[in-house]
DNA sequence: GATTTGTATGAATAAATAACTATATAACCA
DNA sequence: TGGTTATATAGTTATTTATTCATACAAATC
């Protein structure tokens, strides 16, 4: 309850820079992982609580054998939990940073938005 | 300096439910942009400060009209911002949220692999 | 055992795109 | 004007992958 978590801009750089390379391509498959609007839409259903495959295909109108596909890669990946329960699958967010990532791209592309409108409406004025 | 940013939990989970279905596009494809190890490495290299087109060709060895195609369409896409100076054309971050989002992202790849390492070695032992 | 239900998977297709080669543009200098 | 340097861009190829359809698997119920 109340988790925060605090970063420091200085301690981001030196750990960027540091970075070796073949991190370099985890990080990237990590971000392709986020990288389809689909996988993000079935995040986000995750985000509430668990759910079932057939639940999230209800939730976000895509197929079954789709959802299940990202849901596999994304477990394999190691970003979401995996839970029998009979016949149902209960699926889970398994990495926070995944939300702590989507919140601050979200927020960031927001901004982004917000200054070329702004931009905009100085060139038309 | 010393730019510090605090992010909580609850909050970040009511952000990305709330999130809109055209937002989720263009998240992803802000995710998408940092999906390409190729393009991490050239952000990784602006991390310390803004170099031109060739500098970076040199440093992570790649061709030229390959970092050029990248940072086309990272500065498309706001990221990285351009200035001309005569021949040379200088890179930088303009969005450090980016750059955070790496941070979060390669730590938690870091533990993931940690854990998957840790539970290899219980189940060998 | 047969059937139903929930999920996973294989094959096929279409779309996206990273990288390469070659060439174009654009700024500087002689 | 001609040449050089730094960067950008077309056109092409090869690879990846999201999606769909059909089917397989696996657990429950009859």
């Amino acid at each position: 309850m109340g988790n925060k978590i605090t970063i420091e801009e200085d301690e981001v750089k030196k750990w960027n820079l540091r970075m070796p390379e073949e991190m370099l391509t985890a990080v990237a498959n990590r971000f392709k992982l986020l990288s389809e609007p689909m996988r993000l839409k079935i995040i986000r259903t995750l985000c509430e609580s668990e759910r079932t495959v057939q639940e999230i295909v209800n939730e976000i109108s895509a197929s079954q054998a789709n959802v299940s596909k990202h849901l596999a890669l994304m477990h394999d990946n190691g970003i979401v939990n995996r839970r029998k329960e009979g016949l149902k699958c209960y699926y889970s967010i398994a990495d926070n940073s995944i939300i702590f990532a989507c919140y601050l791209t979200s927020k960031s592309v927001v901004e982004n938005l917000q200054d070329r409108l702004s931009w905009l409406q100085k060139v038309e004025s």
